[in-house]
DNA sequence: GTGTGTGTTAACAAAATCCTTACACCGTCC
DNA sequence: GGACGGTGTAAGGATTTTGTTAACACACAC
């Protein structure tokens, strides 16, 4: 999904190394950043939060190590360390410092490429849960994820249109939307017309979640201005 | 904490290979299970719940990318390959897979044992995705690891893409999934427009599981939107 | 080869949703 | 009070989406 533009940040000293990277990584779905120095790297790592860090551990000006132990105090971003070294030692002190992946120079780009994106699979994984995508408001609840909307204990079933209609609503509850600003965002920006495509809908909408439509609770009504979901 | 005893399964037919693996792993805090056959280590993974999984790519009787494709419908347990294999196209076609990581023999223990840590700290990080691999609800019971479906307590025979499709919708349990995503998940990325494949199928699952198929409980359509497992 | 089970495809039926129209209501301003 | 702009209500046909069925293709086992 998301990784259609991931971000890889490839911190690395040697230019060939990096030409032969961007060659392979552009037009491949990822956009490379570059730094060549370590305290660079960790400047970049925190103003560009990439999706992924390649680490080589022989950098000019900090120990390649040090460097993993400075991101490892802030950020869970996936490191892949890319090192001349291919000792057994070498590979257990950077994994163990927190790295999650060792690769040694030189390397199949091809494996490198499956190795991030199993990084991206664990980042994504992580990131799944995380938002709650419920809204609730009184006896009303709606949950994104599961296309469901409870009023009290009682179901209501909504309709696509419906339930965007909500949805947008709910997107910016407390405030106001302008009818105009309704019908883009639902129906879609060709339809600027049709002013009372969203009257109807409102009162459908107000049928299925209101406990008396005719006296609205959650959806309320500024007349000449818009709606607003409380 | 847990990494205490943290259990490692291995799935690997090479006798001397486990009783290294045996001779290194025990008295370090880890317990080690053993199955020398795919169909072995699907039902071990299954009943034992490990931390990790060590899965080598030769043998007897399954081809290591099918364990590995089995593993992976149910569980996200880490799996890492222990392959003769090292061509570039070997690695990546186990990572993209499913893998974590992939390690050629042979190779050196110390260096798994860092790659075992690597994945029990994305596993802990991950927490409280508990998984299962029986999924239960009313009468309807999934159990992945043995591919078999009960409804109250008759055994429904389904097809293989029968299985799968209950299987996705059983990993988004509650939520909606739109056709396109079971489409893409089933059929594989090629598909995307044969929208009615879906219909047809869940037509046909629905007589399977459903004690009414023409009022389903388990698998419920929103219109527009997809299907939601409840 | 025959037969069984599965996957694929197409055609049609059924249901749900959407759009449209017509009209009632409720304030405000003249 | 009556006209007017904005809003609420109701219902039915058009359209889209989904359900159902059946025919065919293909593979595998016997």
């Amino acid at each position: 999904m998301t990784q259609l533009s991931a971000m890889i940040l490839a911190i690395e000293d040697e230019t060939p190394i990096l030409r032969f990277l961007r060659a392979y990584f552009e037009g491949r779905g990822f956009s490379l950043l570059e730094a060549t120095t370590g305290a660079q790297g960790l400047s970049m790592a925190a103003s560009h939060n990439p999706a992924v860090i390649l680490l080589d551990l022989g950098l000019p000006d900090m120990d390649g190590l040090t460097v993993l132990a400075r991101l490892r105090e802030w950020t869970q971003t996936p490191i892949i360390i890319l090192s001349a070294r291919g000792q057994e030692t070498d590979k257990i002190a950077g994994l163990n410092a927190g790295a999650d992946d060792y690769l040694v120079k030189p390397f199949s780009v091809g494996e490198l490429e499956a190795r991030i994106r199993v990084a991206l699979r664990h980042a994504a994984r992580q990131g799944a849960g995380e938002e709650e995508a419920v809204f609730t408001s009184g006896d009303l609840r709606v949950d994104f994820a599961a296309h469901k909307v409870m009023v009290g204990d009682r179901e209501a079933h909504l309709t696509p249109i419906e339930f965007k209609l909500l949805a947008v609503m709910a997107r910016h509850a407390g405030k106001v939307i302008t009818q105009a600003q309704l019908l883009r965002e639902v129906w879609g920006r060709s339809a600027t017309e049709q002013g009372h495509y969203v009257r109807v809908y409102v009162h459908q909408l107000r049928h299925k979640i209101e406990r008396e439509p005719a006296r609205p609770v959650h959806v309320k009504t500024e007349t000449g201005v818009g709606y607003r979901l409380e």
